[in-house]
DNA sequence: TTGTAAGCGTTATCAA
DNA sequence: TTGATAACGCTTACAA
């Protein structure tokens, strides 16, 4: 039944339904519909009202995008839609828009940032009027390409290089501090910072600076202090094995500690333990970036630092209304802050003597 | 400079424009663009054909929507974002939607059902051509909707009361007897299978309904075993320790297992078992539905059923290009079979007779 | 204050 | 084979 209906849908009334029932113009309908302040007889409008509600009519939004260029769609990009990072963001952008009433239309690259040109031009044909992207940033070109269309962008999480545009992320120097920190602090003195390839992704980059200027600060005040940094492939996991190895026996005498870059990374750096059946906390202390809801139960608890993403998604949108109701300002950049979950894998079992880093 | 640039923004050019450059009607371009087929000069076809490259033409979609009544967008309401499952789901669909050359708009309800309505309505204004449903199905009438407008659906993971739809789901019975004969065969006799509040939501009840007939069917053949069943709820974490020391109390001699019926409740279960300092597969075994990249880590490792769940996605987009091509048949059901992967969760300590349950 | 009419970018129906 | 022309559903000058 439901398919072979043809007919018997009731297809949506029209403007001109509206105007007839109510025994005006299309212009009247149009106008008590979008600029009920202007001067209406009370009596014509309220004969459009009921009409209106008597047909169900809600104008359609593309033939009003056709008219005024304007859609209510706001243009996601996410390089991928599996990490939960971008899930995370996805989902606190949409619900903003909803509340201000756009809906939002979704490219997913699948990591594959070749798409990124063909998913803004597809998104910009539907005339979503901005964009929220989460990208790899490899095709600088395509996201500038939205904004010389003329359509306020806002970039999450990954800067795209020379672009000016506004910029919603976690403090990443911030928040590698923080991690670093924690582990110094728990006793932990030969580091080493675990990230995917680098290559131009920003908060990788940001994230790897940030460590190394940790160590070069902190080195001086803490004895036997040593940082390194390594990066991690997908399907390397004997290189990741055999970097973990090469840092314990490096710790010597000292405790051995890794930050992983993301969620991905800490699970590669969790197999690895498996496999060599090393107990976290004791054999090597881990921080990992973006807290999940398995970190408490993974062996005796992941420490981690959490990313406020919803919210890093509801300001991306945020951003994005404001430029759309005109806002002309310079591209702006939003930083927040990382939160600090200490569990189990920070915690060494031989009890060291405790150190505090003097803030800054 | 991104943002004030007004005009230099350099337009689309539209089919006007490609009909001014190459001498001929927007007609004849039109033509070039949908009917290939038909005899064009090749003269003609070929100026046309330059034109378009000239201006970089693409049509625009939402006039042509606002013509054709045909917009190349698929509607996709998820009952929560946040659900990984959904987002398997979500990620399969919009691959398959992407290559047919359709773009996906994303609607999520956050678990608020009440929206559902909303959702479907919001859709189908921008013309949406069908639409693919991942909700609680609470509101029946909703989604009857937007099969009452002569649009397309697919049910993904959940039937709707009353609809006829095409559905695409796990073949829950089964997978719900790979996992408790799996438990059974392990050597585990006391069975919990605990699920969230089932209220009306189809695949709750169905592997709520599979559990009992399985534990009906098998009983007989087995001696002590014995089944119950347990909704968890959110925030009651108390009564979810209850219930399983109640379950291990009756155990007695015998072993106890559960199967938790995903990935929420998985987690719900272990952090149970973490506060009561129980062991993984020892204290009591464990499957729960839905593999997840975090199970192989968890504890001696969590026994999973996996779901096909990108092929999930997919299936259900392509029943939707089927019936956007006119496929008129009755609603039909695919269901996929469920893997089973056997970790420590299900391996109890003491070792016990093994014992072979005839199939079926 | 309301109505008429043009036009947004397409496609489809006619003539030519 | 191609070109006017009229829609699609809406908004907005401009007239009345």
């Amino acid at each position: 039944m439901p398919f072979s209906n043809k007919q018997p849908s009731p297809a949506r009334a029209t403007i001109a339904d509206v105007a007839r029932e109510a025994g005006v113009s299309k212009a009247t309908v149009s106008r008590f519909l979008n600029h009920r302040e202007t001067l209406l007889t009370p009596d014509i409008a309220a004969r459009v009202e009921v009409a209106v509600a008597a047909l169900a009519y809600s104008p359609s939004p593309m033939a009003r995008a056709l008219k005024r260029g304007r859609s209510r769609l706001i243009g996601l990009v996410v390089a991928d839609v599996t990490n939960p990072f971008s899930v995370a963001v996805l989902r606190g952008a949409e619900k903003a828009c909803q509340e201000a009433g756009y809906l939002l239309m979704l490219f997913n690259l699948g990591n594959d940032s070749r798409c990124e040109g063909k998913a803004i031009e597809a998104l910009s044909a539907y005339q979503v009027e901005g964009f929220i992207l989460n990208t790899l940033g490899g095709d600088a070109g395509a996201a500038a390409d939205a904004a010389r269309h003329g359509k306020p962008v806002v970039l999450v999480d990954r800067r795209h290089h020379n672009m000016q545009a506004d910029f919603v992320s976690l403090d990443n120097a911030g928040a590698v501090q923080l991690g670093a920190r924690h582990l110094v602090e728990a006793g932990y003195r030969e580091l080493l910072f675990i990230s995917e390839p680098v290559k131009n992704v920003s908060s990788r980059m940001e994230r790897d600076v940030a460590f190394r200027s940790f160590i070069g600060n902190t080195a001086p005040e803490v004895p036997g202090l040593q940082g390194r940094t390594f990066e991690s492939t997908e399907d390397d996991g004997d290189a990741l094995d055999n970097a973990l190895r090469d840092q314990r026996q490096r710790a010597g005498g000292r405790l051995a500690g890794v930050i992983s870059s993301n969620a991905v990374v800490t699970l590669r750096v969790v197999a690895s333990l498996a496999r060599m059946g090393w107990q976290l906390g004791t054999d090597l202390g881990l921080v990992g970036f973006d807290d999940t809801e398995w970190s408490p139960y993974i062996g005796p608890g992941l420490t981690t630092i959490a990313q406020p993403t919803d919210e890093l998604g509801r300001l991306a949108a945020h951003c994005l209304m404001e430029r759309l109701q005109g806002l002309d300002l310079p591209p702006r950049q939003i930083l927040l802050s990382g939160r600090l979950l200490p569990r189990g894998s920070s915690v060494p079992s031989v009890s060291v003597a405790p150190v505090i880093i003097s803030a800054n």
